[in-house]
DNA sequence: GTCACCTTAGAAG
DNA sequence: CTTCTAAGGTGAC
């Protein structure tokens, strides 16, 4: 666990089968997640939660169940508050609109880049995808590009196409 | 100021 | 079918 700031910011480690995830919390809910770094397949988490708020852990085990479900092919349950306070307005706008991408379903760049009402501002919307702090939980792995082609992924192509198969999608 | 990025429709060869 | 072009928002340098 890390501090930083004033502000509690909150970082805890999620051990998975495929790596360890970090997650970062913010005072309004999960603010970031990390794909696992190489080499961190199987690592215990043995980090201390010593003073981390209450709230901050209730969050953070929602947010562990829902991961673990996800990378198990299920539908997430429960999933813990987003705070996406971080980017600008342009880049709000666009993971607003893939978070109604519903599980299973797939968009391209440029039909949310109609749907922001920025018919033109297409790899725009690719940039702003490549920020989004919480992937996974902000589906940008659903974005797809106009030919069906999957496009580019800033954790690793290999994860997109992970997590596409998790949902049932096929390219 | 310049460049690189998870793009795409259209025009030309 | 393949190749080339132009157009957006943003952060790094």
């Amino acid at each position: 666990m890390k501090m930083r700031g004033k502000s509690s910011f909150v970082e805890i480690p999620i051990a998975t089968l495929f790596g360890e995830f970090i997650a970062h919390y913010s005072e309004k809910g999960l603010a970031g997640l990390n794909f696992p770094k190489a080499g961190s397949a199987r690592q215990a988490d043995q980090t201390s939660r010593r003073g981390v708020p209450t709230t901050i852990l209730y969050w953070h085990r929602a947010t562990t169940t829902a991961l673990k479900n996800i990378l198990a092919g299920r539908e997430p349950k429960n999933t813990p508050p987003l705070d996406l306070s971080g980017g600008t307005t342009f880049q709000q706008n666009v993971w607003r609109a893939l978070r109604k991408i519903s599980r299973g379903k797939t968009r391209s760049y440029g039909e949310i880049a109609r749907q922001i009402g920025k018919p033109k501002a297409v790899r725009a919307v690719g940039g702003a995808c490549g920020a989004n702090p919480i992937p996974i939980f902000v589906p940008c792995h659903r974005v797809l590009a106009a030919n069906g082609k999957p496009g580019g992924f800033s954790g690793g192509l290999n994860w997109k196409r992970k997590l596409l198969a998790f949902e049932g999608i096929s390219l």
